[in-house]
This record gives C-alpha cells, sequence and structure tokens, in this order.
DNA sequence: CCTACCGATCGGTAGG
DNA sequence: CCTACCGATCGGTAGG
C-alpha cells in the first residue's frame, strides 16, 4: 500500500512479508498468545531460528503486522474514495463497498480485538496519529458534499458515529448470523443505514414535548 | 443473578464463585491463552489441583465466566427495566444506566472479544438461546410504548441496532478517549443518541430525489 | 484440597 | 537462514 512499489523487492523483504501475512493469518484466528512462533515460522515455510533475522521477538511481528493490517487502516482509503451525488449515495456507496470488502475476510476486525484484550490498547497511539488526519479528511468532504443536508453534528462525531457503524453492523453480524431467525441479517446493511441517515424515530417531531 | 439465594453457599460453592471471579479478572485483561490456570488458582487462593476439584479443564472455567459475565447477560436486564414516559426517554434513560454501569468495570466488553477471536464464537450459541427471548420482550416493550412514533423498522433490527449502539460507543471510546482531542468523548453518548434517535441528516425530505 | 510430578511446548539464542 | 539447544512454563494428573 504505501510502499514504494510492489515489484523489485529484494529476498529479504519477500521472506519478511511472508512472515507478516503468515503471522497475520495465525493471530487472527487463534490469537496472539495462541499463537507460537513455531506456527508462524511454519507457515512462512522458514525455520524458527530464521524469524529472528527479521524480527526481533515476536511482539514485534505483531507490530508489523497490525501496522499493514489494522482495520481502521483498511477502512479510511475506502472512505475517501466513495462516489455520489447526493450524501445519501456517498455514504450508501462506503458502506457498501466496505460491507463487500469485509466480507471477503470476515475476521478483519478481529486484530483490533487481539489489540483491545492481550495489549491493553498499547499500540494504538502510533496507529492513531498516522489515521486521525484521514479521517478528518473524510468528515470534512461528507460535509462538504451536503453542508445543509445534515444535521448540526460536530465533526469528530461524524467520524465516531460512522465507524461506529461498522463495529455494530459486524459485530452483530457475528452474533447473529449463525444463530437468529433470517430477519436479523436480512437486508441488515439497508435496514442499519436507514437508522442511521434518517433515525429510529418518525421524522414529524423532531423536538421531544 | 438467577441463582435461587445469595445467601447460604456451601464451602464448595463459595470456593468456585472464587475462581470465577479470579478467571473473569484475569481472563479480561490477558486474553484466555495469555492466562494461565496456576494465575487462577493464585488470584483465588488455592493450588493448582484444586482448580480441578471444580473444573474439569481450563475451557471449562471459561464457559463457566461466560455464562456469568458475558455482555449480552448484563445488558439485556437493564433494557427491560428503564424507566419513561416517552420512547425517548427509555431509551436515553436506559442508555445512560448502561454506560454508568459499564463505567465501573471498563473491560466488560473484552469477553466477548476473547470468544469472537480465540474461540471462534462456539458458545455464543448456547448463551444466545437463553437471550434471545429477553430481547424480544425488550423491543416489543419499545415499540408498546411509541407504537406511533418510531418508524416503520422490523424488531430484529431495533434489537440489532440498539445493542450494535453500545458496542458502537464503547469501541470508539476505547480508541478516541486516550488519543483524541476531547471533542471526541465530549457529550459523545448524547451526540451519538441524537444521531440514532434523529438520524444524521436533516428530516426536512425523509425521501431521497 | 495440596504436593509433587508428567510430557509437551513455549520464546528465544548460540554457533555456524 | 538452519540445527540444536536453553531454562521456564504450560495444562493436567496421581496419590494421598
Amino acid at each position: 500500500m504505501d510502499q514504494t512499489g510492489d515489484e523489485a523487492l529484494s529476498r529479504g523483504e519477500i521472506t519478511r512479508e511472508q512472515i507478516i501475512t503468515a503471522a497475520h493469518d495465525l493471530f487472527i484466528s487463534q490469537g496472539y498468545h495462541g499463537t507460537s512462533m513455531r506456527q508462524i515460522a511454519g507457515q512462512a515455510e522458514i525455520a524458527l531460528g530464521g524469524l529472528y533475522n527479521h524480527f526481533s521477538s515476536k511482539e514485534a511481528v505483531f507490530e508489523a503486522v497490525l501496522e499493514r493490517y489494522h482495520p481502521y487502516s483498511e477502512v479510511m482509503p475506502v472512505l475517501l474514495d466513495a462516489q455520489g451525488d447526493t450524501i445519501e449515495e456517498v455514504i450508501r456507496n462506503a458502506a457498501e463497498t466496505m460491507v463487500a470488502a469485509i466480507n471477503r475476510r470476515p475476521k478483519f476486525l478481529n486484530l483490533m480485538f487481539i489489540e483491545i484484550v492481550e495489549f491493553d490498547s498499547i499500540h494504538i497511539q502510533a496507529l492513531f496519529s498516522r489515521i486521525f488526519p484521514i479521517a478528518v479528511q473524510v468528515a470534512e468532504r461528507f460535509q462538504q458534499i451536503a453542508p445543509d443536508r445534515m444535521r448540526q453534528v460536530p465533526i469528530p462525531m461524524i467520524i465516531r458515529s460512522f465507524l461506529g457503524l461498522f463495529f455494530s453492523f459486524f459485530i452483530t453480524e457475528y452474533v447473529f448470523s449463525p444463530n437468529a431467525p433470517p430477519a436479523f441479517s436480512e437486508n441488515g446493511l439497508e435496514a442499519i443505514l436507514d437508522i442511521y441517515l434518517h433515525g429510529l424515530l418518525k421524522p414529524e417531531s423532531t423536538e421531544a414535548k
């Protein structure tokens, strides 16, 4: 993504990539402490000792995986590129693109969960400073497209509620889809987007009382 | 909670409770594979061997912890008891009660994350069948309080969006509050509830185009 | 409910 | 980048 080029990787860089990919796949399906350096080496097709030529510790491997695969890093570019004439179109478009991308990789939130549980979010600060400027761009773009269609919501809350929308969607999808009646998943994205855009309540009386 | 009584626990039951409490505290701060049976025994103030008089395996300990402390189990009763004359009051009341309860135990979602990552959600089905009927009661109650104030939203989507509201709130709180400017957290609950109830867009033209 | 132990596996390293 | 190894710790059990 932010590499200078996709081609022309040196032998060592290729190995490094294989390690990161292998570690990512294992971490998201077993957790950090549930994955051993031997498993990572095996899946990357090198010996255990070879791992330590590329990373000084298991935690260093995890940090490299986070850097490349954290959900925030993958979500933000989609939001910046979403097309549409009205704000509804842009938001629906962004939402659908993300859901499609994510359905190809159903466990994509797991990396964030591992960071929260097994590391008490110690790595989030470094990531945040990289991603925050993009998030601000996204929110400003939303307001720019429809300066008068959106209600009075502070920009930080636009970002926060929009990210929250996806957590809401995917976590409840994890939980409901294998267990609940189909009505919980059918058209789930549309219904949740509809509530997000227009609210749970009828528009008649915006003011309570 | 669903015990027949709080008092009159036998000696063995007291020990069992201590184990569950100790294991819960360790799991939510270290994860499942990051916590050892020796740590659990130590915190419960018994020897390692003694653990196995109460639980046949580490996984059995985790199942008992999930049974007692899963976020869903703790959230649903609050929703059933929320008071208020209008639907807005009920929802705001429920939200505030939950946030207050949860702020006392900031890592309360971690148990759910562990289940998702380290167990691939294998235990959710048993929990779900216990909690689902309560969720339906909650949603029906919402519709009963304000049959004409709510927009046309299927009951499953009411449940789903409402649970999602809290995931959205807490996960973004985890991420933003230590890093972002205060504007991301100030009045966060109110702003997010406002979007949930009334939508991100202005009510003028409910129909797009 | 504890002591003492089992084989297996862990993260990491020396030396080449 | 591999082989062979380190001490430490893991989940679990026998026997009392």
